[in-house]
DNA sequence: GGCATATTCAACCGAAAGGTTGACGATTGC
DNA sequence: GCAATCGTCAACCTTTCGGTTGAATATGCC
C-alpha cells in the first residue's frame, strides 16, 4: 500500500475503528480502556489499534505498562482534502471550495443520508 | 454493512477506483473506457464499478449497448461532513488543497496518456 | 520474589476482497 | 441473419481481514 490514503481509507471503512476515534476525541485512553466497550476480545481490539496506528490516525506511547492512544488528526485531514475535491467541478475554482466549506461547516451536524442513484 | 459510512470508505481504500473517480470528475465515461488505461481485466474494472455504485459514489445508466458511469458526488460528501464533525483540527486550509491539487493533477496525468479515454 | 495487571504475539479460523478466465445475454451494424 | 462489441456472470484462486484463544512479555505493587 504505497500511498497513504489507502491505509487511512481502509483504516476508517470498519464501524469499530471509527468508534474508537471518536472516543478518543475526548481524551487519550489506555487500550484497556479502549476496549472495554465492545464486544471482542482485547487482542482484536489491540489489532485495530494498530491498524489506525499505521494510517497514522492515531499514536502510542507507552508510560509504565500502560500504552496511550491519542488521537492524531493530521492524516485525517489528508483525506478530508482528497475527497473536499469531488464536492465541487471546478479544480482550481478556490472561492467555490471556501463557500462549499462554510455551507458544509455550518450543516456538520444533521447527518443525512442519502442512497439509490438509479433515480 | 449498514452503516453507509462503511461502503463509502471502503470504497475509497482501493486505489484503483480512486482513480476511476478522478476519471468521472472530467467527464461521464462508458464501462469499457473507463477499463482501459488499467492493467487488470474488464471483468475486474466492472466489479470495481459495482462496488462503487453500490457506496453511491457513482451511478450508471444503460443506454443502448453502452453503460455510462456518472459521478455522484453527494455520497463524498456524507463522508466528509463525517470528518469534519470529528476533526479537531482547523477547517480543511486552502493551502493543503491546493498543494494536494498540484500532486493529485500530476500523478493523474500519466494514466491516461494511453488512450485518453472520455477527454 | 511473587503475583496481578497491561498488552502483544502466534496460531488458527471463516469470510470477504481482488484478481483471473471462459461462457453468456444484449445490442449494434453490415 | 450473423458477426462483432459491450458488459456481466459464474467458478475459481490467493491474500487479506476481522475475529478467536492461549501463551508470552513487560511492568507495577507489596
Amino acid at each position: 500500500m504505497a500511498d497513504p490514503l489507502d491505509s487511512v481509507f481502509a483504516a476508517l471503512a470498519d464501524p469499530t475503528r471509527r468508534a474508537i476515534l471518536t472516543m478518543l476525541l475526548e481524551d487519550d485512553m489506555a487500550v484497556t480502556d479502549v476496549a472495554a466497550p465492545f464486544e471482542m476480545s482485547l487482542a482484536a481490539v489491540s489489532k485495530h489499534l494498530t491498524i489506525l496506528t499505521r494510517a497514522g490516525l492515531i499514536s502510542q506511547e507507552r508510560r509504565g505498562r500502560v500504552k496511550w492512544c491519542k488521537l492524531e488528526p493530521d492524516a485525517l485531514r489528508t483525506a478530508s482534502v482528497w475527497m473536499q475535491s469531488f464536492g465541487q467541478f471546478e479544480p482550481v475554482n478556490l472561492e467555490a471550495f471556501e463557500r462549499f466549506l462554510k455551507v458544509e461547516l455550518s450543516e456538520a451536524e444533521p447527518m443525512e443520508t442519502k442512497d439509490a442513484p438509479g433515480a
